[in-house]
DNA sequence: TCCTTGTTTCGATGCCTGTCGATACCTCGG
DNA sequence: CCGAGGTATCGACAGGCATCGAAACAAGGA
């Protein structure tokens, strides 16, 4: 925490809309494009995290308290690792609403990602 | 009958329809299933073998001689490793013929990841 | 104010994985 | 049968990451 100059990742914030990069049969991957999506991948890539992102999608609203959703066989510090790596890849916002923590989806990221794997062509 | 050296995979084949796991949305991630979807993410979540994969994806007939695809910055082995990661993942499959080794997409695969994170609600 | 409950950060540890060079394997042409 | 070129495996190393307990931070109530 010495350090104020430390450059903020390029992720995605609440609210943007996440073009990203072409449909995969669309051609070959740039390096660049591939790392972006890589990064994305790898936020589900870990069954626990992808527990925890099903359960914030599949409440009401795409939204979850993380009381609501902690119980997925880790500790408690593990379960707000792999919320803080969901949050950096975009895939989910945070809110804080008086003593709880809300998290909700960022449906553009998903999409996004959906749309990279329609092989359609 | 031309059934040659089949490269055979514990993992999904081409065809094959693959229930695995409800739509994100669907409801809470069982762990078993987690483990399912965390596998494939994975194999898709290194940006070398999202570059290998999307140039197989992108030629024609889906289809790519490892020669034609080898170029992604790394050495040889290195490409042999990650084709098989994403063949162990069920994305690709691989057959030889003659000298050469071709390497095909699983549409079915890469249709259920898709489908996961359809996120319509 | 102090205490309780909810959440995040910190520091350490052990496993997993991406990478390489060397080498073995497979197929074809001579 | 032998050599050459394409592909896979092996062994080793370095860096990354999931996990935990402890501690810090935030908000509300007595």
């Amino acid at each position: 925490m010495s350090n104020p100059e430390v450059v903020e990742l390029p992720v995605l914030q609440d609210g943007d809309v996440v073009p990203c990069c072409p449909p995969i049969t669309a051609g070959e991957l740039s390096t660049a494009d591939a790392q972006k999506m890589a990064a994305m991948f790898k936020a589900l890539s870990d069954p626990v995290r992808l527990r925890l992102f099903s359960k914030v999608a599949s409440h009401p609203g795409g939204e979850a308290c993380v009381c609501d959703i902690a119980d997925v066989g880790v500790s408690q510090p593990t379960v707000s690792h792999h919320l803080k790596k969901l949050r950096e890849a975009g895939l989910l916002t945070s809110e804080r609403r008086g003593t709880w923590v809300y998290y909700q989806v960022a449906p553009s990221v998903v999409a996004a990602m959906s749309a990279m794997l329609d092989l359609r062509s």
